[in-house]
DNA sequence: TTTGAGAATTAGACTAGCCTAATTTGCTGT
DNA sequence: ACAGCAAATTAGGCTAGTCTAATTCTCAAA
């Protein structure tokens, strides 16, 4: 009887290519669903056939669940090594800007190599050294050790009623040149904004900073801003 | 005409192996002379033809000078590539040591992943973090961004006459046990020490620290452990 | 109910890097 | 000078991951 009929099988570490295919495939079916074959191309900028063949043999090492032509989803087993993949991305994320002077804008490609080659050990130390930090410097949660992720809901400064007051908690966007832009503007996460106006047809949405200055949002940025209510001053 | 033939063509980035390939003749070829094909096969843990075939590579896109059947050297170019993989990894090894907390016989393992992943920016990053570190956490010198690096004639201590005072410069070795005793014993880069006697038949040295204690170093470590003449007291 | 567009998959090929087995080469001792 | 051994190379095969081209599937619209 072989020993893979009694234990879990002491299973290969993963490649690469299958981590950065298991992030993908977390980060779109995060809001539920499938992740389809053509989104996750897309994502990695790889052609579809290529995502079809990892595909199958993810599932046959029980990564992912693959309904065929349907799409895909990851496995209790999937999941807990993508949101290891995630909280190495955004501890590393974190210790570059906190420790090493990085600008926001320049520590998601760092990142992202560095996160397929950092030991467990390494990310504990440094988060360690940052004070186990919670959110990433755009302001996404990171997963604990454990595995566990803070799930916010999250609305986009877009579709934020005019007149309200919100914090702006987390960036979605990873490009340097929008995040550079964005900090120019003073609108990191952590800062409370009011928003005083919004132009009709998807235009603009006005904001007024804590300072009471004031911005001029397009859509496309708006999108990328996700806020929630504001409880106090 | 090519665009080869006027400049020296935009090289791909070297792949992890190939990476680890150039350390190796690199090292093997610190004494001068050619680096074998067996050595290398030995030091990076593959079969000979597997150095056979990517010796046939490396000499076709000009990173190692190969004469077959007796071995290879690096050209400059591939000398470059190495120098820059080593301070790579002692900057690395010297960061972890000195920021993070890590033991020094736990740093290389950590560094032989890292240097493949880590950009030029965070490198020099971390050396300025660092005040521009010129050894490694085991006594061995850094190559400088610009790609050089010291050269020093030193003796091992199972060389070192009896009655002579030496600083101990440099620890040739990787394995943590090896490294975790010596740092028990008090023998760490930096420290001075004077033989006392030695054993014949290639027995133990005996040595006296600056704190007047005294140590029995068998010949294997012996020939792990670089000195220097000590100059001053 | 059928059909066609678009998405997904299969087929087949390529590269890097590794392996084992077979062969060739160079050197050393007689 | 040459036999034989050890080292190196060549031959041939494997896997992971990628690609393009061909095929199959799904679903929505007529």
């Amino acid at each position: 009887m072989s020993a893979s009929l009694r234990s879990p099988q002491p299973s290969p570490p993963l490649t690469r290519s299958v981590e950065d295919y298991l992030k993908s495939v977390f980060h779109l079916t995060s809001q539920g669903g499938f992740a389809t074959t053509s989104d996750i191309a897309e994502m990695l900028q790889v052609a579809p056939p290529s995502v079809s063949g990892m595909m199958k043999r993810l599932s046959e090492t029980g990564l992912i669940e693959h309904v065929p032509y349907r799409g895909v989803q990851l496995t209790p087993q999937g999941r807990r090594a993508a949101l290891q993949m995630i909280r190495r991305h955004r501890i590393l994320e974190s210790y570059l800007t906190g420790k090493l002077g990085y600008d926001w804008g320049d520590v998601h490609v760092e990142a992202e190599r560095l996160e397929h080659a950092v030991s467990e050990k390494l990310i504990e130390r440094m988060a360690d050294a940052l004070g186990e930090p919670r959110y990433d410097p755009h302001g996404a949660p990171i997963p604990t050790a454990a595995g566990e992720i803070e799930e916010a809901e999250l609305g986009t400064l877009a579709e934020t009623a005019v007149g309200t007051s919100v914090l702006l908690q987390e960036v979605g966007d990873e490009q340097p040149a929008r995040l550079h832009y964005l900090a120019e503007q003073g609108l990191t996460p952590g800062v409370r904004l009011t928003v005083i106006d919004r132009q009709p047809f998807n235009g603009p949405t006005i904001i007024r900073l804590h300072d009471g200055t004031t911005r001029v949002v397009g859509q496309e940025l708006a999108l990328l801003l996700f806020c929630r209510p504001s409880d106090g001053e």
